[in-house]
Parts: structure tokens; C-alpha cells; sequence
DNA sequence: GACAATCTTCCTACCAGAAGGTAGGCGAAA
DNA sequence: TTTCGCCTACCTTCTGGTAGGAAGATTGTC
């Protein structure tokens, strides 16, 4: 009854890893033969080139994301829980160094020189996140919950700029806590108990 | 009367547009090469290592950066002002695509694997940055034109996580504009026009 | 069920080119 | 006469990638 991972997750798993630490020229296959005890050779047996490699590893980062995003929709009702639980998500990671920093938010600093094809892949993670959290907080506004100075969208679009900002402040500190002091006041702001 | 670029200089100049696109392992001594016009080994006589090389540039970028703010501060006497010069900076740099994205920023987030002599120097500047904005704020708030709801320290990292944040979605979405959206709320936001 | 045919997964053994870096020389300037 | 800036030539290691084969599992057919 052992979990069972198969080869090309596995192989996901740590070029996931090794991304989240140096991007996208950060890593080799050799690190990854490396890392989990299998030749170069069998790894481009399951994914023949780096680009399609990535491309594959940001598709299912990009499905593990949504999921996860309805699935938080589906577990609190309110908005204002809603936010905090995407926002307690990416603060346990960072805690805990598991993946302390978004893939997409890494490999979207190296854009311009990315294949297309992963870029794109890239491009279209922002666009989902930015339309869930401009959902999240139009549902918000209508249930009377939050105060917006701005269009949704634009809230939207500033609260996900404060959290990439904030993971990468974190890392430049080396202080996981930063994450957490930046980012909650964001919440605080939008429920408008400053006024 | 020609401007004298030395070939150090030039050399950084172009590391550093290597960088900002694509990070410590995206570029090489083959590409400054390839760029100026001169061999791989005339750029190891003026920088031996890369680490060198890179350690450098971030020296170089710190001294502008603390001089231009130093200069910001002097140009202009209320604390809004100096806030929306420094904002207007990247603004333009990232419209013209000029460095369309702050070297250490970049460089931040491969921190882990960075050489350590490199790694200091970029905590360095996130530092100073920091220092620098939690300065302006406080001359704000003691001039009254800024209303607070956390110290000054927190508030400097909330702006400075914006403006990378916001640096990291101009990129995703290849549009320079949605950083000017991003970041000019968080001014009036600072001024309580929203109350 | 027997048996061959076909995947699938992994291997060894390569390859060409790019990586960072070194040794030593040459001409001009100081 | 030394220093400076640049050169050619070379080295080692790493890079992404390929060719071809061995062992086991899966399949279709009788």
C-alpha cells in the first residue's frame, strides 16, 4: 500500500524544486539524475527537451493551482476567508521552505528569454490568478464585506503584485515571517478597518 | 569630446541588461563578448571570476541607487514628492524598457544559490532601499501628509513589495502600464484619500 | 495457458557545443 | 621598463541531447 510516485512526477517534483531555487538556467538534468539515482538518458526518455520539461511541469502547477483555488472557494464561504486562506497557503510554504516561492512568480522574472512555449504557460497562470482573486473580491464588495478605492481588477492585480513582492522580500531577508507582516495588512485594508 | 565609456564600464552595462533579463546563470562571458566586441579573456583580465564580475555590478547599482535617492530627497522637499520620483523612475525605466527591472530584484530571487559575496551585497540593498522608504514615510507622517496603519518600517516593505510585485506583473503581462496601475494607489492610499 | 510481438523503462556510451577560466604573448602608453 | 588592455590558443567541466540495447511488463493470437 506505498504511495506511488511514479518517475516522471518524481523527476517534476525536484526540476520544481530546483526552479523555485534558480530558475529556469538554475538547474540541469544532471542535477536532476543527481537527485533522485536515475541516468540522464532516462530522463529525456520521459521528457526529450528542458523546454518541454518545464512546459509539462507548469501545466500541472497551473491545474494543482486552480483546483486548489476552487477547492478554498468551496471550503469557506466568505470572501474575507477565502483571501486569508490562499494567503495562510503560500505563508506555510514559505514557513516551511517546502515550496517557498511560486514557480510561475520565478520563471515570469526570466520571461523574455524563456521559450514561447512556456512562457505563454506562464502568462496564462497570472491571468487565472489575477480572475480568481478579482472574483474573491467582487464577491466581497457585493456582500458588503470589503471597501475598494479601486476597480476589482485593480485590487486584484495590486494584492497579487504585494504577494509575489513579499515572497521575494522574504527571501531577500531571509526572514519567512516578512511574508505574513507585508501581506496581512493587505486583508486588514480591504475590510476597511483603517477608517 | 566624445563620452568616455570605459570598457570596465561597458562591460558591467551589459551584465547588467544580461541579468535583468535573465538572471546569474543567463548569461555568460561568451555574450558580453559577443556584445562589445572583444574576447572572452580581456573580460576575465578586468573581472577574473563571474562572482567578481557580478559583485561589481551590485556595488556599482547600489552607489547609483543611493546616490539618485540621496538626490531625490534633496530635489524635492515633501516626502509625496520624493515618493512619487522614485516611483516615477521605475515608471519610465520600465515604459522604455530601459532596465526594465531593479538588478537586485532579479538577482533576489536566486539568492539561494548565489555566491555568497554576491548574496550580501543584494541583502544590502534591499536594506538601504528599505531605510530610504522608511525615512520618507516618517518625514511624512510628521508633516502630517501621511496617514499610517502600520509603523513606518512595515509600510516601507508593503511599498517595496509592491514595486517588485508590480515589476513582476509588467513582465508576466508584457504590459508596462499595469505597473504604473499597480503602484499609484499605494501613494493614495498613504495620503488617506480614501477616507 | 503458451508464445511471440510490442511497449516501457531504464541503461551505457557517446556527441558537439558552451561554460568558466588559464597561460603567455604583443603593441602602445606612461 | 613597466604597466595596461587586448589578443590567440588552450583546458576542463558541464550542457542538452542522441543512438542503441537489455530487462521486464503488457499485449494479442492461437
Amino acid at each position: 500500500m506505498e504511495s506511488k510516485t511514479s518517475t516522471s512526477e518524481k523527476i517534476l517534483d525536484i526540476a520544481q524544486s530546483l526552479i523555485v531555487a534558480g530558475g529556469y538556467n538554475g538547474f540541469s538534468y544532471a542535477d536532476i539524475s543527481a537527485a533522485i539515482g536515475i541516468r540522464k538518458a532516462s530522463i529525456h526518455h520521459h521528457f526529450p527537451t528542458k523546454a518541454e520539461l518545464v512546459s509539462v511541469l507548469v501545466d500541472r502547477y497551473k491545474r494543482q493551482a486552480e483546483s486548489g483555488l476552487e477547492s478554498v472557494r468551496k471550503q469557506f464561504s466568505s470572501p474575507a476567508e477565502q483571501l486569508r486562506s490562499y494567503l495562510n497557503y503560500w505563508q506555510t510554504c514559505i514557513r516551511d521552505a517546502s515550496p517557498s516561492f511560486c514557480v510561475c512568480a520565478m520563471l515570469a522574472g526570466e520571461m523574455q528569454m524563456l521559450p514561447e512555449e512556456v512562457a505563454s504557460r506562464i502568462r496564462a497562470h497570472f491571468h487565472n490568478l489575477a480572475r480568481w482573486l478579482t472574483s474573491v473580491l467582487r464577491a466581497g464588495v457585493e456582500q458588503g464585506l470589503f471597501r475598494l478605492n479601486n476597480r476589482p481588477e485593480e485590487e486584484a492585480q495590486m494584492l497579487m503584485a504585494s504577494v509575489h513582492g513579499a515572497m521575494l522580500s522574504a527571501r531577500a531577508f531571509s526572514d519567512p515571517g516578512l511574508f505574513t507582516k507585508i501581506v496581512t495588512p493587505q486583508i486588514t485594508k480591504l475590510l476597511g478597518q483603517d477608517c
